[in-house]
DNA sequence: AGAAACTCTGTATGGCATACGTAAACACTG
DNA sequence: CAGTGTTTACGTATGCCATACAGAGTTTCT
């Protein structure tokens, strides 16, 4: 018997298909690895996965809740199954492309798929990335950066900082906008006006003065935030790069 | 009676101390917010949010489960306190300290906090940031950034970028050790070698290859991918001041 | 035929946040 | 001092949750 409870191991097989196939005794089963990972990921997609559980997952199956765990060793399995799941093969490069683009390009992408399943950035990583759909986002990045001129130890840590970089601003942004909706109108000024007072904090003060408070508060656009930020970024490569190895 | 059961409002009033004071009757209060904060605290630090629960600082402070929520009207509440406690007002910039090392002063210093309590990085946002501690972060950063020369809408949108990322590395990182201090020796690197295959992801084959496998598997030095970045970053936004207002 | 393997279900068990009712402590009123 | 309203603290209950376990029924292989 292969099947242990869950272990890494056993993640993989499953991510990867190469899960210990079942015997050819007893009733055909009705349920699947995938019918459950898809009934799963539309539950997190549409209503959050907050209200994700076993038991939901099995009534809108018509199973019991059980059931679930003959094809799924436990709930941390399956989100790790979702978020391979959630992740579709990323798009290939545009011809032509310069290596900058190509990048901004994937930033925009892996943009796009947070916004589509922003429940994958509450879920905490319980393991490096190791699904199929994951490990050819990463492949994808570090591909852009190799073009780049970067050393290869300098392509790793900067494709692990700009994705760390793009996960927290967009988990900033979903978060922000998730607690402004749940807000009344003026409530969040009033607050701000009330504690950000010009002595305490000079700068914020001055800034929420001359640019609104909607900035701070509904994180409508991150994503400019965020290119900004990415540009200053590439526009620093490509001097270190001139700089040391041009 | 102008208690709430908790909205924004009266978050920021806990957080503020100006919350509606209590009546002088009734017997004498045996807890306090700080009292249950700082116990909260002290087991999210040490064993982590994971096992933070009503009950659990209840009994820490030998009172009843439902005592506590005669002080705090929740648990999210609760959390929204404790990040506030968790956060110490930041340090004060030294004195002659470029613009440049004020930042890299700051981002070091907010490493240290995640280091601290990593717990901070696994708790939702509920709100922006309206705690006095947070928001004096938010300043120092803002400040440092003001000095740097760029325009004011420019300091806001790459404060946020700056603050987005660096909590995105830290998570990161402090998913990465976690996951890899619950692995045996060589089940990672048993398990890439079997997917990350060269016909399947080049890049990261090579990669890996050159530079071993701890880089991704165990994250001890994600700092150093940060200051790099970072360092990159800074650079960008130099040339971006030379050009445009220089 | 019978054993072995497998699916599915019902029923715990132990956890969680928190609503509610109640008893006791205290301060202020008359 | 008696009474009254306020507040603390507690026990209990509700309704979630993940998941262990023990059958019962089904299918295939020997």
């Amino acid at each position: 018997m292969s099947r242990d409870t869950g272990g890494m191991i056993r993640t993989v097989d499953l991510l990867w298909g190469t899960d210990s196939p079942r015997g050819s005794r007893g009733p055909r089963p009705g349920l699947s690895v995938e019918k459950i990972t898809s009934a799963a990921l539309a539950i997190a997609d549409t209503e959050g996965i907050g209200v994700l559980s076993m038991q939901r997952i099995a009534k809108t199956l018509g199973y019991s809740t059980m059931s679930i765990y003959n094809y799924v060793p436990s709930k941390d399995q399956l989100i790790e199954l979702m978020l391979d799941a959630a992740t579709p093969p990323p798009p290939p490069a545009r011809d032509g492309a310069s290596w900058r683009e190509e990048l901004e390009d994937w930033v925009r992408a892996t943009w796009q798929l947070y916004q589509a399943h922003p429940w994958v950035l509450k879920v905490p990583t319980l393991s490096p990335p190791v699904g199929p759909n994951q490990l050819a986002w990463f492949e994808a990045a570090l591909h852009a950066l190799s073009r780049s001129g970067l050393r290869g130890n300098e392509v790793l840590s900067l494709g692990l900082h700009v994705i760390g970089s793009l996960r927290g601003q967009a988990a900033m942004a979903a978060d922000l906008t998730a607690s402004a909706s749940e807000r009344t109108a003026g409530e969040f000024e009033q607050i701000v006006s009330r504690v950000v007072t010009e002595d305490r904090f000079p700068v914020l003060h001055t800034v929420i003065r001359r640019n609104g408070i909607s900035e701070i508060g509904i994180a409508q656009d991150v994503l400019v935030d965020l290119e900004f930020g990415l540009r200053l970024l590439l526009d620093g490569v490509e001097e270190h790069v001139k700089r040391h190895l041009g």
